[in-house]
DNA sequence: CACCACCATGTTAACGCTCACATGGTCGGA
DNA sequence: TCCGACCATGTGAGCGTTAACATGGTGGTG
């Protein structure tokens, strides 16, 4: 063919714009209208050695002449390569993963990568294998999965295919070759809140957990126990909860029922360290309803830090995530990955970012304690 | 070339795992593997007429052998439609517009299509650009913008090239040929707010809005107003505020200041309407610390039903938005908008979900009306 | 002065698919 | 019996790019 010959001499003459309503222009256009040949035009744009300062200016005009933009379909096609992420995400829109994603496409963008978007409703087996085939479809270089809850981390574990790198978003998780691991790391912030109940002379931590079936929640818990063996605390169990107020509201009313009733072994405990902040504000509520204090007879320490938990009554002590930070690094890794696994080699890595503690007004010494001179007594209460 | 040959000689007794490693397996190959042209196999994949059952058996046989997916660059290339659209959102990750993402992309894949992400951190007229720019190289087929700051829209807009319809999730917005508008009926449920504070028998209510740059905001002012208007009350402005619960207490400070002022005009009102559940929250805690109380002295209203809400103290009457709906209605409008396109029409359409009201316990009769021949005395703490 | 390296540039062939058209066989009606 | 319609299938070109290799000119070195 063609009338490329026409296409161009209308190009040369009319402008730009009249031309676009045709076809969008090619290499070859632009090679025509700057009288080079299209790989020259394809070494100036991406920017490769060896063409002489003239000729790049002349292309460069052409290219800017013409409203030229490479199409990424057939740069797909001759490379092999699809310069796209796949960003998967459990259909459940909680603050974290939302802020995650978002930090995940801010990064790849950064890093000159599209990022497909796929969300998987429910976390069975076959909704993650479809995910997985339909970012086959679009050959991805890489995929971030987005799951809170274990199973989905399974079969994306089992699904990978070795030649493209997959970094979880899940607290816990073992990296394995080709299987990345990035997370917040939840033991130090459930260290951190369970830390600073002891420090405050809390002579004991309770734990209300998150549903066990969440990487997450497993991990504030490991992380609470670990806090309490360091601190010399005989082990103990968590309340496990989900994560709505009303659960919070239920184990506090528990707590208070079995505080009435009299026995001491089951007396209502000083501090409490909530998986979240909602489940901290369904305790605040059953607590003022029963006029117990907070701070003043207990003290509670949330996690996320949501929208609002400085207005909480009181304002809430909680362990706030950097989501956007963990967006980054799961680029970080993929990238590294991707490189890595292009150098033949299948490294495995994780890499948490450290949560915060943010002291409002729910946390106070013990009813009898005094912290300053620090010297907690065996006895409880 | 080529070895296809002993490719596929490789394929008719190795497994299709093995090969895999090699090349995946094309439409030539799945070809050469059915005794069939390449172009049957096409037809076969697209689901063509004037395909043999026989035939058509044999190719799918050919294909789940070797495990053969479509390549979608080449496809992309060949066809020049690249089956993606286009999802910007502004870096802010509130609910909503998280929630509202994800049901883009659900309803996006659906329906067959692939959704790039990119999130545009400040609504400046450039990253605006850039981001369109950065779909424009994808060749997106439709945008979806989920903007909730009126600058980024207009940008959005003047910068939407004419083939590419674009879907704005923005309240207010007017549609324009090819410019579609999703959104939830902010000023209904606004109305829905003001006309149960109102029914209840108070005699006005103050509007707490957010930022006036947010559509959302304004289009729920224009919702108040409009009730307010339909049972025949005064002009009144709203307290401009933003989305934080410190703002929600600021105002509620300087309320309960104006009202301690002895001056009638300023009278503490019984009715508040919140643009969102965080200014509620805040408005919650200043009446708590006064001693005022609520539903008693005055009723709340918030917006967004947020997790938590109804375990706030008192839980929280307010609005709920249908999020995942809305991003349904999105992809419709895009998917109606392209195939119009297609058939040569330019057609403008906007749609609205609808929001709900959800009653709880902010929310009750004045203290000295009596809907329900209540009489509480005017005197309050 | 011959030779080779090196630089700027061009030429050709994929990449994997779809589209438009070509081919050959079968069947029914004139 | 012959012809055209229609069906099943095949052929070839082209989408816009990159990769690999080819070419011709220039300059430094022995």
């Amino acid at each position: 063919m063609t009338d490329v010959g026409d296409l161009v001499a209308v190009a040369d003459t009319a402008a730009a714009a009249g031309r676009a309503l045709l076809r969008r222009p090619s290499l070859h256009d632009v090679a025509l209208h700057a009288g080079v040949s299209h790989q020259t035009v394809s070494r100036v744009i991406n920017d490769r050695p060896n063409v002489s300062p003239d000729t790049r200016a002349r292309v460069q005009a052409a290219i800017d002449a013409l409203g030229y933009r490479r199409n990424a379909a057939a740069r797909i096609l001759a490379t092999n390569r699809s310069q796209t992420l796949g960003l998967m995400v459990q259909g459940e829109p909680r603050l974290g993963p939302a802020s995650t994603m978002l930090g995940v496409a801010a990064a790849a963008r950064d890093a000159g990568r599209y990022v497909s978007l796929a969300v998987v409703a429910e976390p069975s087996e076959q909704a993650t294998t479809e995910t997985l085939e339909y970012f086959r479809d679009q050959a991805v270089e890489g995929i971030v999965v987005i799951a809170p809850v274990a199973d989905i981390v399974e079969v994306a574990r089992a699904a990978a295919s070795p030649s493209v790198p997959v970094v979880v978003v899940a607290a816990g998780e073992r990296p394995r070759p080709g299987f990345f691991v990035a997370s917040v790391d939840q033991q130090l912030g459930a260290a951190l809140a369970t830390r600073h109940l002891l420090e405050l002379g809390h002579a004991d931590v309770v734990h209300v957990t998150g549903p066990l079936d969440w990487h997450d929640a497993v991990e504030r818990v490991h992380g609470w126990r670990a806090e309490r063996a360091a601190w010399g605390l005989p082990e103990r169990d968590p309340l496990v909860a989900d994560w709505t107020s009303a659960a919070g509201y239920r184990i506090g009313r528990r707590l208070l029922a079995h505080a009435a009733s009299g026995d001491p072994v089951d007396a209502l405990p000083t501090a409490i360290f909530a998986a979240n902040d909602q489940l901290a504000l369904g305790l605040l509520r059953a607590f003022d309803e029963a006029g117990v204090e907070v701070p003043g007879r207990v003290s509670i320490v949330g996690y996320d830090d949501i929208e609002g938990a400085d207005y909480f009554t009181p304002p809430l002590t909680t362990v706030r995530q950097p989501f956007e930070e963990l967006g980054k690094t799961c680029i970080e890794l993929l990238l590294a990955g991707m490189s890595a696994k292009a150098a033949g080699e299948v490294p495995e890595r994780s890499a948490k970012v450290a949560p915060t503690l943010v002291v409002r007004a729910t946390t106070a010494p013990p009813p009898r304690a005094q912290p300053p001179a620090r010297r907690s007594r065996g006895s409880r209460r």
